[in-house]
RNA sequence: GGGGCCGUCGGCUAGUGGGAGGCUGCCGGGUUCGGGUCCCGGUGACCGGGGUUCGAAUCCCCGCGGCCCCA
C-alpha cells in the first residue's frame, strides 16, 4: 500500500483497516463511522467547539427539515442548492427538506429574535448533520451525502464588525488546523462565480491532498445583508446623537465634515451647526418641542438643516450584517491524508483517540504477573492526564501488537519488560513517518515530566514533515506549459491570470484543474495570464479540487 | 449531466455454461512473545429481482451499491 504511487488506494485501505469507517451500509455516500473514527471526528469538533466556546460562541440545536417556503427565501441560495437537496414527503407533497445548509431556517428564526441593536451581535453555532444529494462518486469524509459538521452564524449591527467577524473565524480555524492538528492550508478568496450562493465574498482555507488536489477544509462567508433582506432580519438601531453634556447631544458626519449640536431645554431645542475644518459655527436655530421624543425632533432638524445624506444611519430600521463559517469532518480526512503514511495513520497528540498504548512483554508465566501488575502501575499513574490504552491481550504477539497500534496513528507506545523492571523504567516509542518508531529509554520516576516533553517533540516533528509536504506542493508558475506539468507532478499551482470566468471554465475543461483564487492580500501580477495571455491580473491558486 | 468498468466467505481473491477453491480473519487446541510466530482442526460466500437454458456465480434485462473517465 503506497501512498505516494496510489493515493487513493491507501484511503480507501487506511480508512477502513483502522476502523474510521464502514462503507458497507447500502445507501450511496452514507457510510458507518467507527468509534474509532468517530471519536477523531469528535475531538476535532469538540476543540473547535470550545475555541468557539472562548469568543463567547453558543451552542444551539435548529430542526433537520426546512420548508421548501422558507428555503427558498433567498433566490441566489436557493439556485445554488436547488438541484441538491433531499426532499421529505409530507403525505406525497414535496413540501419539506433535509437541510443541506442551516442559513435559511436558522435565520427564519432570526429575524424574530432580532428587534434592536441590543439583541445583537448573535454568535451562535450549531454542530449537525447536512443532507446533500450528491449523484457523483462519493468519497468518505471527503464528499458524503450526510456532513456531520459545525457551522457557526453571527449577526451584527455593522458592516464593520461582520468584517471583523470573518477575521475572527479565521483566526479561530488557523488554531484549530494548525495549532492543534499541524495541517498546512492557505486561506484563499474564492472568484465571484465560486462564492457561497447567498454570500458577498466566500474565503476559504484550502489544503493540498498528496495527490494534488486542493481539499477545502474550512469556509467563511460574508453573507452582507442578502439574507437580511430576503428573511427581513431587522432592528432598531441606536440613535447617532452622543450626550457630551447634560442636555447636550451632539452628531458628527466625517464625510461632510460638519458637526451639529443640539441644546435641549424646557420647551425648545437650540442647534448649532459647525464645519469641523474652520471650526466655525455655519449657522444655527431652534426648533419647539411640542412633548415629541427628543430623537424625533433631532431627526426633522437634520433633514431640514442637512438633507437625509448627513447621517447615512438616519433612517434607524436597519437590516443586520451577517456571516457564517463552517468546517466539517472533511477537514478530518485531510488529517488523515497529510499525516499518515504507508504503516497507517499518525495522529495529532491533541485528537488522536488513544494518545498513549502500553505493550507488555513477557516470555514465560512466571514473568507474566510481575509484567502485568507493573504495567497496571504505569498505566494508572498515566490515566488521569492522558488517554491510555493497556494492550493485555494474550493472544496477540507485542510484535502484531506495535503494527497494528501504529496502523491505527497511536502517537506513543509503552513498551515494558522484564528487563525494564529490573531497571525501574520503560521504554517510550514514538509514532515516526514510514519508519520503525523511535525508542526513548525513561526512568520510571520522571515518566510524567519525559511525556509532557515528548509530547512537544511529537508535535513539532508532525507540523515540520507537514511543512515540507507542503511547500512542495505548491509551485509557482509563469506559463501554461510549465501549469501543465506541475498538474501532472501532482502539485498545485500559483499564477497569474486574468480573472475571467470564461479563462477558468476553459482552463477546466482543457486540464480538469479550477481556480481557486488570490491570497486574501492579493498579489497583483505584472505579466500575461497563465492562459489566455491577456494581461494578468492577480496570482491566484490553480489546481484539481475534491 | 454523459460514458466505461466492477460486485464470489468478515477482508483480499481464483473460477467466464455442468465440481465454489486459495490466502487472511474469526472460533478451538498446542507452540511462540523486545517489530505482523508456527502447526493442527473448525467456521464461512456467488448483491437483489426477473429472463435465456436440461443446467447460470458465469449470458441478457432492471434495481441497488462501488470504482474510474469525460462535461
Amino acid at each position: 500500500m503506497q501512498k505516494e504511487n496510489n493515493f487513493s488506494e491507501w484511503y480507501n485501505e487506511v480508512i477502513r483497516k483502522a476502523d474510521i469507517i464502514d462503507d458497507r451500509y447500502p445507501i450511496k455516500g452514507m457510510p458507518v463511522y467507527k468509534p474509532y473514527g468517530y471519536k477523531i471526528v469528535l475531538g476535532i469538533l469538540r476543540m473547535l467547539e470550545g475555541l468557539l466556546e472562548e469568543e463567547e460562541f453558543e451552542p444551539i440545536w435548529f430542526p433537520i427539515l426546512i420548508p421548501c417556503e422558507i428555503f427558498s427565501k433567498e433566490s441566489k441560495h436557493i439556485k445554488g442548492f436547488e438541484e441538491e437537496v433531499f426532499w421529505v414527503l409530507e403525505g406525497d407533497q414535496k413540501r419539506l427538506i433535509l437541510r443541506p445548509t442551516s442559513e435559511t431556517e436558522m435565520y427564519y428564526m432570526y429575524s424574530l429574535w432580532i428587534q434592536s441593536y441590543q439583541d445583537l451581535p448573535i454568535k451562535y453555532f450549531m454542530t449537525n448533520t447536512v443532507y446533500r444529494y450528491e449523484t457523483k462518486a462519493t468519497k468518505p469524509l471527503i464528499r458524503g451525502r450526510e456532513i456531520l459538521w459545525n457551522e457557526a452564524h453571527t449577526a451584527h449591527r455593522t458592516k464593520e464588525e461582520a468584517k471583523k467577524m470573518i477575521k475572527k473565524s479565521i483566526d479561530i480555524y488557523l488554531k484549530l488546523f494548525w495549532e492543534i492538528c499541524s495541517i498546512p492550508h492557505i486561506w484563499i478568496i474564492r472568484p465571484q462565480w465560486d462564492k457561497f450562493a447567498g454570500a458577498d465574498y466566500t474565503i476559504a482555507a484550502d489544503t493540498v491532498l498528496p495527490d494534488g488536489r486542493f481539499l477545502q477544509i474550512g469556509t467563511t462567508h460574508m453573507l452582507g445583508q442578502n439574507f437580511a433582506k430576503a428573511f427581513e432580519i431587522k432592528f432598531m438601531d441606536k440613535h447617532p446623537y452622543i450626550k457630551v453634556d447634560d442636555c447636550v447631544y451632539e452628531a458628527v458626519s466625517k464625510d461632510m465634515n460638519i458637526k451639529i449640536r443640539f441644546k435641549v431645554q424646557d420647551s425648545s431645542i437650540e442647534y448649532e451647526i459647525f464645519d469641523l475644518e474652520k471650526s466655525s459655527i455655519i449657522r444655527n436655530g431652534e426648533y419647539r418641542l411640542d412633548n415629541k421624543d427628543i430623537f424625533m425632533v433631532f431627526d426633522e432638524i437634520v433633514v431640514k438643516e442637512l438633507g437625509k445624506n448627513f447621517l447615512e444611519n438616519l433612517d434607524r430600521y436597519k437590516y443586520v450584517w451577517q456571516t457564517s463559517f463552517g468546517v466539517s469532518m472533511r477537514f478530518a480526512a485531510a488529517v488523515i491524508a497529510i499525516h499518515g503514511d504507508n504503516k497507517g495513520l499518525i495522529l495529532p497528540f491533541s485528537i488522536a483517540p488513544i494518545q498513549i498504548v502500553i505493550v507488555p512483554i513477557y516470555y514465560e508465566n512466571s514473568q507474566r504477573d510481575l509484567v502485568l501488575e507493573y504495567s497496571r502501575k504505569v498505566y494508572e499513574s498515566l490515566k488521569t492526564e492522558y488517554r491510555v490504552y493497556l494492550d493485555d491481550r494474550e493472544d496477540k504477539t507485542p510484535g502484531w501488537k506495535f503494527n497494528y497500534w501504529e496502523f491505527k496513528g497511536v502517537p506513543f507506545r509503552i513498551e515494558i519488560g522484564p528487563r525494564d523492571i529490573e531497571k525501574k523504567r520503560v521504554v517510550v516509542a514514538m509514532r515516526q513517518r514510514d519508519s520503525k518508531a523511535k525508542k526513548i529509554v525513561v526512568e520510571l520516576d520522571n515518566i510524567n515530566s519525559t511525556i509532557k516533553q515528548l509530547v512537544d517533540d511529537y508535535d513539532k516533528y508532525i507540523k515540520e514533515e507537514a511543512k515540507k509536504y507542503f511547500e512542495e506542493k505548491i509551485i509557482r508558475v509563469g506559463s501554461y506549459k510549465d501549469l501543465k506539468r506541475a498538474i501532472s507532478k501532482l502539485k498545485v499551482v500559483k499564477a497569474p491570470f486574468c480573472m475571467e470566468e470564461g479563462c477558468a471554465r476553459k482552463l477546466k475543461e482543457e486540464l480538469h484543474v479550477e481556480v481557486r483564487g488570490t491570497d486574501l492580500e492579493p498579489e497583483e501580477a505584472e505579466g500575461r495570464c497563465v492562459y489566455c495571455n491577456k494581461p494578468a491580473k492577480y496570482w491566484v491558486y490553480i489546481g484539481k479540487s475534491y
